[in-house]
DNA sequence: TTGGAATGTCAACAAGGCTGACATAAACTG
DNA sequence: CAGTTTATGTCAGCCTTGTTGACATTCCAA
């Protein structure tokens, strides 16, 4: 911490290239363990990363249709496409054709998929809590800071969108 | 915030499963931004996201095995030789036969390798340096706590002592 | 009413994970 | 020294999940 580079004031000490490289690091092996809970439950069935994040916000957002969960995800319709087809077809997601236009799809879990979205969301949620509980609440202040400053501008929106959407 | 729940202490407010959520969106959306300037530089050639991978880390412990760069990134001795191949073909990375063992080879980058990371680096450094700017010093701290945290404890040992060796 | 925009589906391909099997060389062990 | 273990590389084949291109349906506005 206390690198001694005379000269920089407090509000620089912490911005050196290997002050960086570390965060650049803690990101990608936290990842991994954020993701390694429910990639683990995921690989007993036939779904994958992909599976949990359409769950994931179908449960989050509700009737949402097919192009709002393309923004949030950021992938291309093909792709979510076929995940969303097999979700379908295994019953733990509906489809149902918009009343006011005709051409939306709005989406919704069934009772299987609220259960495996539990299943999933569960496992993510006692590592998030105990690492919360590790750090402290002025540390998690100081997490979700970061993050959001790292988001581009255009996500940000939308995490504020389901942020204040949820609570 | 205050969301009235009576008679839990300070201590828990922040664990509530909607702040959990809030949690896993955060790292969801924030890790797009982490990734998104290096892919972008990368799709231009003819390199992923796992190439760059291999490369920061090459760069960060040089003369590494293949073996512990193995366990550094978590995949397949044949999914990370397929990459090593191409960036050893391409003139980006060097592999040397050990001295003492000769069944371990040692990595390195050659001038464009280290190039390349520096390209691919300075994006990534740059928007963790506005992100790490925008939260302040209190926050970047809390940020690495709880991302320390989050990680399986296989990989905090990796992490810290990658990081005590670049400091 | 007709043409463009929005929405969603189908087909085919590529990157990058994975497993399994096997080869080679070097190191280690009894 | 013989046999085993370790480190690495390679081939083949599979799966998930991205991509682009082509196309059908629906809506809306000129």
């Amino acid at each position: 911490m206390a690198d001694g580079r005379p000269g920089s004031g407090e509000s620089l000490l912490y911005l050196t290239d290997e002050q960086l490289r570390q965060g650049i690091e803690a990101m990608f092996f936290a990842y991994r363990g954020f993701t390694a809970d429910p990639d683990r439950i995921l690989s007993d069935m036939a779904y994958g990363r992909a599976h949990h994040r359409a769950i994931h916000f179908i449960n989050r957002a509700p009737g949402t249709t097919v192009n709002n969960l393309l923004n949030i995800l950021g992938v291309t319709k093909q792709s979510l496409n076929r995940v969303l087809r097999t979700l379908i077809e295994d019953g733990l997601v509906e489809s149902h054709v918009g009343t006011t236009d005709k051409r939306e799809r709005h989406l919704f879990l069934t009772e299987n998929g609220h259960a495996l979205d539990q299943q999933l969301s569960a496992a993510q949620r006692a590592r998030m809590r105990a690492a919360f509980r590790d750090a402290g609440p002025d540390a998690v202040a100081g997490f979700r800071t970061v993050l959001e400053a790292m988001m581009d501008t255009e996500m940000q929106r939308t995490y504020t969108r389901l942020k204040e959407s949820g609570a």
